[in-house]
RNA sequence: GGGUCGGUAGCUCAGGUGGUUAGAGCGUACGCCUGAUAAGCGUAAGGUCGGUGGUUCGAGUCCACCUCGACCCA
């Protein structure tokens, strides 16, 4: 064939006797079409089982599921997550360990509750008239639904785990262990009985979750109620009579009142009354404590027409007063408010609106209950359920706040009416303001406290568990401290603060669709009784042994208290109750129920590593760690990850209603699972983190370069074979170099995994790709790689590293892109059951590491950034194209560094047909670059004809067998 | 309203203990190549480091306040 071409004019064609890349590769992905074919690979081939035997002895890795809700589809943050912890088991497993990975489902609480209850109430059906459990099986229904919708979307997005068996905190076992983690509390002494307000619905009779609450504009009462000053020490003794006037819309409050809360940065004074209009209920001369912000107003309102300000009233002088009750020793209240009211410092009071003091009703209101809590205030049980006052309440007994249809009943006027008889109604009128309503009925609800169950975070157990401390929050801090590691470290201080001041945990919901506090109390028993609650381990295991056959159900069926008490203590004598545990107890005793007791837990049932959104820090994070602290006596996990939240490309929260939300199904319609999967590697995940049209964009734009690099390195390695390969000491430089990177980014890439820095491993691992690989070593080699004979050493050292790159690159990225890399592994491994994620990432000899070497070339390289440079101008002036045609002259000033570049083929490393290098001075228009000194390059054109072959420009060709082709081509196609 | 975290080129991110003209990749523009080709190579433009004040010889880096955003709580 190429004597055919002697003796044409044509310049011969040697276009088939050079190397060129051969791959069925394809450059465009087709993801969101092909990632469902290599699912069904993984699932044919059992990956998740095959994974486990590979990693059989080797040392576990355990990161423990945090279990996200069953109802709804997907959003982009259930996304994040699990791909975070995809990233952390995978890269685990192939560092060498078993990394085994049990994803698990949240199913009670009131979320499903309310979407059947939504579904009876579209059937025209009543809850109350359903039964229990016929209520609780339909719950468990709707969970199961969602379980198998977002297991399907999980897998989609190539989260590899044991998915034919997850855990469920509605598992028969989990609600046995749940019932049995809190009759460890009901047996060590932590479980109590208490009381809390919650918003009620006095309509309903029933406790409201806030979420079930809707506000709407209601018309309260508003009263000034005076409180005389008891105290009579300091300028008290000297302004006898005065009284702190306190403003509240809810007078049905008043008889429940244990305190007066007053903020000490409000600037307040002591006023006196001097004039006043007819009628009013203001008296001339009378002295009132009022917040310097809110006097007038509170005076105008009580028709005071003038009045002077006598002095100030200093924090100091609030502090410990001692006020009376407006009820105190009136006619027939029997002494009920006869106790004296404390003014009390608190945080929550503005001078906003009111007086600057807050009226405190303990039983009726949160910021109440915190400081009831804080000092100690007594809480009231006035109110009965269906919103009266008990019977025996004086004066007001069995009248209503609320009447059953919703109405306002007579409470709030004989308070009113009360008040002023008493002569402590300043001032009275009316407000219209949001008020809280039920979503059912509509009806204006009240705060009120009710029964609660309630878990003593502060009390020693005494359970022989005390390394860590004596009780729960003990325990709990001196676990953040000492026994965990956080990423980011400042999840430890909001953890540890939250810990440090949070209340003791409230375990009761009034609710059907969850896990009951098994117990029992006495009947007629009080609540600091000592047999007020049964213990008895023997009816502990009777509950756990039910629960294990029947679910949590059982608890529901007639008949169940007594089959459980007979022979050990009268039933008659008890009562069961009815309450279900908190879900954030559910998801609290994960740890017990999957990593202590599935074989696919861990040794000592803790967690390597628990990984969820900030939010978690109030929820599971903490639930846990409570949990375990009250019965196993630390935290159950050693490493806590989080990660931010989703916003929109500005930065914004994503609403269905801004229209800037990005489902996941979405992104893996448009672009495929990995692209999101390197959305997430690429973000900085201890932050918020922005996703959105352009950022996507970006994110593929990426992901297709990094495509065509691996592309590359498949065509060039077609029929690479082990003979060969050739030792690294026997290679040249260059590839030495491209060595010394893989060593020093497989060290940082392994830290990396292992700090849960994906965002720095990917970085690293790109931009070796981009601009080490592809830009420098690759464009050299070309030339080697498709024009030197097969045998030359200098391609079999290059194909050689090739094969090198592509064993890393595909392993390094498999956690992050496991489609795509599975796609890159069988292009070149075709395999029935093989898979890149068998792989462990591979050795990489220390001896590959050169930090002279890299000296070196790092200095080649600066000094090629100048030759390149100076190329370009000659290109813009149209001198030449390619920088084939230029045999540059390279003046270097530095004798060490000219012959550093002596000592390698510079003119190979420019991508120029000739190169000089020379120590003379650089003439004055010699090109140089500010950044690199001692550095001139003059250019010169290529002397000689170009070879038809590898189209350098060369002074001998024409002179070879082969017509047109220069002396190492001719040899190539002399040798093929 | 309180607590916590964050705001560096169009995008994703680097910028130990304050110190020369604030960096990288992607994208963009322009050019080249046409044997990685819906690819590859090169060059360039692009930033008052959220804002204001302060400490300092000197601040993206320290302090205060403000602003925007997020999470948790109220």
């Amino acid at each position: 064939m190429s004597d055919s071409t002697t003796d044409t004019q044509a310049a011969p064609d040697y276009r088939d006797t050079v190397f060129l890349p051969q791959t069925d590769f394809p450059m465009r992905a087709g993801l969101p079409q092909r990632e469902p074919d290599w699912l069904n690979r993984w699932e044919n081939i059992g990956i998740y089982d095959r994974l486990r035997e590979r990693g059989a002895g080797r040392a576990p890795f355990i990161l423990h599921d945090g279990p996200p809700y069953a109802n709804g589809n997907l959003h982009i943050g259930h996304a994040l997550n699990k791909v975070l912890k995809d990233f952390i088991t995978r890269s685990q497993q192939m560092m060498g360990r078993d990394a085994r990975y049990v994803p698990g489902w949240d199913c009670h609480g009131l979320p499903i509750e309310w979407k059947i209850e939504e579904k009876y109430r579209s059937e025209g059906k009543d809850k109350d008239a359903v039964d229990v459990i016929e209520f609780r099986q339909e719950c468990r229904r709707f969970a199961e639904h969602w379980i198998g919708v977002q297991r399907e979307e999980f897998k989609r997005l190539g989260i590899t785990g044991k998915w034919d068996q997850p855990y469920l905190t509605m598992d028969y076992h989990a609600e046995a262990v749940i019932a049995a983690e809190f009759m460890k509390l009901l047996m060590n002494g932590s479980l109590y009985q208490g009381s809390k307000p919650v918003m009620w619905s006095p309509v309903e009779k029933t406790a409201l979750a806030e979420a079930e609450v809707e506000y709407h504009d209601h018309t309260s009462h508003t009263i000034w109620v005076r409180f005389g000053v008891v105290t009579a020490e300091g300028l008290w003794a000297e302004h006898t009579g005065a009284s702190v006037v306190i403003w509240t819309t809810t007078p049905w409050t008043i008889p429940q009142n244990r305190a007066v809360a007053y903020n000490p940065t409000i600037a307040y004074g002591l006023y006196r009354v001097e004039e006043v209009a007819e009628n009013a209920s203001a008296k001339t001369g009378e002295l009132v404590v009022l917040a310097d912000a809110l006097a007038e107003a509170t005076l105008r309102a009580a028709r005071a027409e003038s009045w002077q300000r006598v002095r100030d009233i200093a924090a100091s002088d609030l502090e410990g007063l001692v006020l009376a009750h407006p009820f105190r020793g009136v006619e027939g209240a029997n002494g009920e408010w006869d106790y004296d009211v404390p003014m009390l410092p608190g945080d929550h009071v503005t001078d906003e609106a009111g007086t600057g003091f807050v009226h405190t009703a303990p039983s009726h209101g949160d910021d109440d209950y915190q400081l009831g809590l804080k000092y100690g205030l007594e809480m009231t049980y006035n109110v009965e359920p269906d919103g009266s006052y008990r019977a025996d309440l004086p004066l007001f007994g069995g009248q209503e706040i609320l009447t059953a249809e919703g109405k306002e009943g007579p409470a709030n006027v004989s308070v009113i009416k009360q008040l002023a008889w008493a002569g402590a109604l300043l001032a009275k009128g009316k407000i219209k303001h949001s008020y809280p309503h039920s979503w059912r009925s509509k009806a204006p609800l009240i705060y009120r406290n009710t029964p609660q169950w309630f878990a003593a975070i502060d009390k020693p157990l005494g359970d022989g568990m005390d390394e860590y401390g004596a009780t729960i929050r003990e325990r709990a801090l001196a676990s953040i401290d000492r026994l965990v590691n956080w990423t980011p470290s400042t999840g430890r201080n909001r953890l540890y603060s939250m810990v440090e001041n949070r209340p003791d945990w409230v375990l009761s919901r009034q609710r059907a669709w969850g896990v009951p506090l098994t117990c029992f109390v006495k009947k007629g028993a009080r609540p600091g009784d000592a047999d007020f609650l049964l213990r008895d381990q023997r009816v502990n295991d009777r509950i756990i042994a039910a629960f294990e056959n029947e679910g949590a159900d059982v608890w529901y069926r007639p008949g169940f208290k007594d089959e459980v008490l007979a022979g050990i203590v009268e039933p008659g004598e008890y009562e069961q109750v009815m309450d279900v545990l908190d879900v954030w107890f559910d998801s609290g005793s994960t740890h017990a129920f999957v990593l202590r007791d599935r074989p696919d837990g861990t040794p000592d049932g803790i967690a390597d590593v628990y990984l969820e959104g900030t939010d978690q820090h109030r929820g599971w994070f903490q639930s846990s760690l409570l949990q375990a602290c009250a019965t196993k006596g630390r935290a159950p996990y050693r490493n806590v990850v989080t990660h931010g939240f989703t916003l929109d490309e500005k930065g914004m929260k994503m609403s269905k209603s801004l229209g800037n939300t990005v489902a996941p199904a979405d992104v893996i319609r448009n672009y495929g699972a990995d692209i999101l999967r390197l959305w997430v590697a690429q973000s900085d995940y201890s932050a918020d983190l922005r996703i959105g049209p352009e950022i996507l964009k970006g994110t593929a734009d990426g992901y297709r370069r990094l495509r065509n690099t691996l592309r590359f390195i498949l065509g060039n390695l077609a029929e690479f074979s082990e003979a060969e390969r050739v030792d690294p000491a026997d290679m040249p430089e260059l590839e030495r170099w491209v060595l010394h990177r893989l060593a020093q980014i497989d060290r940082d890439l392994r830290k990396g995994y292992d700090r849960f820095d994906f965002q720095g491993v990917f970085q690293s691992v790109f931009q070796f790709a981009t601009v080490d690989l592809s830009a420098f070593y690759f464009d050299i080699r070309k030339d080697a790689l498709y024009c030197d004979a097969p045998d030359a050493l200098r391609r079999r050292a290059a194909r050689s590293v090739l094969d090198l790159l592509f064993h890393r690159l595909v392993t390094w990225l498999a956690p992050i892109l496991p489609f795509t890399m599975e796609d890159v592994w069988l292009s070149r491994f075709p395999s029935e059951d093989g898979s890149v994620h068998l792989q462990d990432f591979p050795v990489t000899p220390a001896g590959w590491l050169d930090e002279t070497l890299s000296r070196k070339w790092e200095a080649i390289r600066r000094t090629r950034r100048v030759v390149t440079a100076a190329l370009e101008i000659k290109r813009t002036d149209k001198v030449i194209g390619a920088s084939l045609e230029a045999a540059p002259v390279v003046h270097v000033e530095d004798a060490e560094a000219l012959s550093a570049l002596k000592s390698v083929d510079f003119a190979e490393i420019c991508i120029t047909s000739d190169l000089a290098l020379t120590a003379d001075p650089a003439p004055g228009e010699a090109f140089r670059l500010s950044e690199v000194p001692g550095i001139g390059v003059v250019f010169e054109a290529a002397e000689g004809e170009k070879c038809q072959r590898c189209w350098k420009i060369l002074p001998d060709v024409g002179l070879h067998e082969h017509p047109g082709t220069c002396a190492r081509c001719d040899a190539a196609l002399r040798s093929a």
